[in-house]
DNA sequence: AATCCTCATTGGAACCATTCTAATCTGTTG
DNA sequence: CAACAGATTAGAATGGTTCCAATGAGGATT
């Protein structure tokens, strides 16, 4: 119960990141980790800047797209892209590969343990595997 | 040597594509299923035009995008999409997944064999499976 | 709590890949 | 060769993202 330090995990998350915790960056960090229902999120800069506007958060979207990027860079986010034109940023930034709904965009998360890869093949000459991702693009069945 | 039917092979795949043999989709099919070297190619609009440009093949950007949607939707082409804001359309349309090099931008086949997924998560109510996306990210290593 | 320096935020312009539009042209069919 | 559907075109428009120069705010030191 400590409601007169509400923010402080926050703090706490964005300083050990190498980030100044600023008003704008706490209230980010707080829709985007904080989001009731605690679920994990794919969300878009333009979704987050509209909840953060809602919010009455008052944030540019230079700002919604710096903070994305500095997020992701600390190991906060994790960057999905699905298609071209858009980037999803997910709060899961555990090992773990995602549903890609084609008719409606919708981005989901399926546990890692769902998909094993076997036998990944050795990367070439003096390359080192930085991700894998894997995406199973779905379409809505006819019946 | 059909010397005197040089296009036969192309106009035949485009028509069986439901496609007219038009000057530019022939010309832009020439480039990319008939790239001396004969490999497979993964190509941007802009490459393609680039390319069309130089081989004196006066085609609009806009035929470009027009013509890689329409091979795409015909199964002579796959877009792959690994960062948001370029396309990239693969002339390699059989069952195969990507290495990404993320220092250069430059994608590569990975044979179909050498990626085998275990355990696909079935997919939610009524979805179907449309595709499978592989891709394996790289660094260049530091040593 | 005033100063200072660094870094963050801002609005708006700039950017770039892509899509749209309305006019013109071309393949194909009769 | 007439006529129509479909293709191509240049250029404008769009939309997500990044850049920029000016302003504002953390936080360390006094």
């Amino acid at each position: 119960m400590s409601k007169d330090r509400p923010y402080s995990a926050l703090v706490q998350r964005l300083k050990s990141a190498g980030l100044r915790p600023t008003r704008q960056r706490l209230a980010l960090a707080k829709l985007l980790f904080e989001a009731p229902g605690g679920c994990d999120r794919h969300i878009t800069a333009e979704q987050l800047h509209a909840e953060a506007v809602a919010d009455n958060v008052r944030v540019s979207l230079a700002t919604i797209y710096n903070s994305l990027h500095q997020f992701t860079e600390a190991g906060l986010l994790r960057e999905v892209v699905v298609e071209s034109g858009r980037s999803y940023f997910d709060t899961n930034v555990s090992d773990h590969h995602h549903f890609y709904y084609e008719d409606s965009g919708r981005l989901q998360d399926i546990p890692g343990e769902l998909v094993q890869l076997e036998s990944l093949p050795t990367p070439p000459d003096g390359a080192r595997v930085a991700r894998v991702d894997v995406i199973i693009r779905l379409n809505e069945a006819g019946e």
